[in-house]
DNA sequence: AAGAATGTCAACCGCGTAAGA
DNA sequence: CTCTTACGCGGTTGACATTCT
C-alpha cells in the first residue's frame, strides 16, 4: 500500500514543462507570490498540473534569482567541504551557494564532483606511501572557522533561512567504532551516520573506507598524514579544509 | 554513419514533519 | 492530544544530449 498521491494523476500534466506553462506560472507567481498554498495554486494560475510540480519548478527553475551551471571552483570547494561534514543535506549546501538549487547542487555532486573526487582519492590511495598507514592516525576534527563561511542568511522562496552557525556547530568527530566521522546528533548524542543518504560517505567497516563507497572518508584520512597528502581543489582549494583554517 | 554507452539534468515520488483544525 | 493537510526534502527516474566504438 502506497501513500496516496497529492492530486488526481489522470487530472494532471505531467512532464516537461511547455513555455507557455513556465510564463503562466511565473506571471501568477510574480503577481501573487504562491498565495500560502501551492495545492489551490494551478487551478488559479490555470495550470493544469499538481501544486507540487508548480513548486519544483518554480523553486528549481523560474526564480529570478536562480543561476544553473557553471559551477566554479571556489563552490566545488564549499560543496565538498560542506558534504563531508553533512552529508547529503542539499538543502542547506544550496543555502551556501546564492542562486543555487538543491537539485542543482545534488546533480552536479551527482555526475562530477562524486566522480571526481574518486578518481582523485584512488591516485592519492594507490601512490605508495612513505609513511605508514596502520594503525590509522585520528585526523584533526573537522572544525569550522567563522570566516570560512561567514553567517549569513539568504532569502529563499522557502520558509527557512539558515545560518553557517546553525549547521556547522557540531564539530565532527571521530569515531573508531562507527570508522568516520560523526555528527553528534542534536537530539540524542546520537550519530548521524544513519541518517546519511544510500550513497552515504559516513559508514564504513573498520575505519577504512570500501571502494567506491567510502571515498571521502578514505581520502580524509589519508590527507591528514601531511600536506604531501592533500589533495589541492581547483582554485587553490585544499580537501580537507586548510588545517590552518580549522580553528575554532 | 549508426548504434551503444555514458553523461546531464529536469521532474517525479514518497517520506518526515510542521502547522492548523 | 489526535488527526489531517500541505510543505520541504532527499532519492530516484527517465528523457535528451553527447561521446565513444
Amino acid at each position: 500500500m502506497g501513500r496516496a498521491p497529492c492530486c488526481d494523476r489522470a487530472a494532471v500534466k505531467r512532464g516537461p514543462w511547455s513555455p507557455e506553462e513556465d510564463e503562466a506560472l511565473r506571471s501568477y507567481v510574480q503577481r501573487h507570490g504562491s498565495g500560502g498554498s501551492w495545492i489551490t495554486l494551478p487551478k488559479k494560475a490555470g495550470l493544469k498540473r499538481c501544486g507540487k510540480s508548480c513548486r519544483l519548478r518554480w523553486l528549481n527553475y523560474l526564480r529570478p534569482d536562480i543561476r544553473h551551471g557553471g559551477f566554479t571552483d571556489e563552490e566545488d570547494a564549499i560543496i565538498i567541504s560542506l558534504y563531508s561534514q553533512l552529508g547529503s543535506k542539499w538543502s542547506l549546501i544550496a543555502s551556501q551557494l546564492g542562486g543555487r538549487t538543491d537539485n542543482d547542487v545534488k546533480n552536479h555532486w551527482n555526475t562530477k564532483l562524486k566522480k571526481r573526487l574518486a578518481a582523485a582519492a584512488a591516485a592519492v590511495t594507490s601512490t605508495p606511501s612513505p609513511l605508514p598507514l596502520s594503525p590509522l592516525p585520528a585526523p584533526a576534527p573537522m572544525v569550522t572557522h567563522a570566516s570560512l563561511f561567514p553567517p549569513l542568511a539568504i532569502p529563499t522562496v522557502k520558509t527557512e533561512t539558515y545560518t553557517c552557525d546553525d549547521f556547522l556547530a557540531p564539530v565532527a568527530l571521530w569515531d573508531p567504532f562507527a570508522g568516520g566521522m560523526c555528527v553528534p546528533d542534536a537530539a540524542d548524542g546520537s550519530t548521524s551516520a544513519s541518517a546519511a543518504s544510500s550513497a552515504s560517505n559516513w559508514s564504513t567497516d573498520n575505519g577504512v573506507a570500501a571502494a567506491g563507497e567510502g571515498f571521502l572518508l578514505d581520502f580524509c584520512a589519508v590527507s591528514d598524514l601531511g600536506a604531501a597528502y592533500q589533495l589541492q581543489l581547483p582554485g587553490g582549494y585544499f580537501y580537507p579544509l586548510d588545517p590552518s583554517l580549522s580553528l575554532v
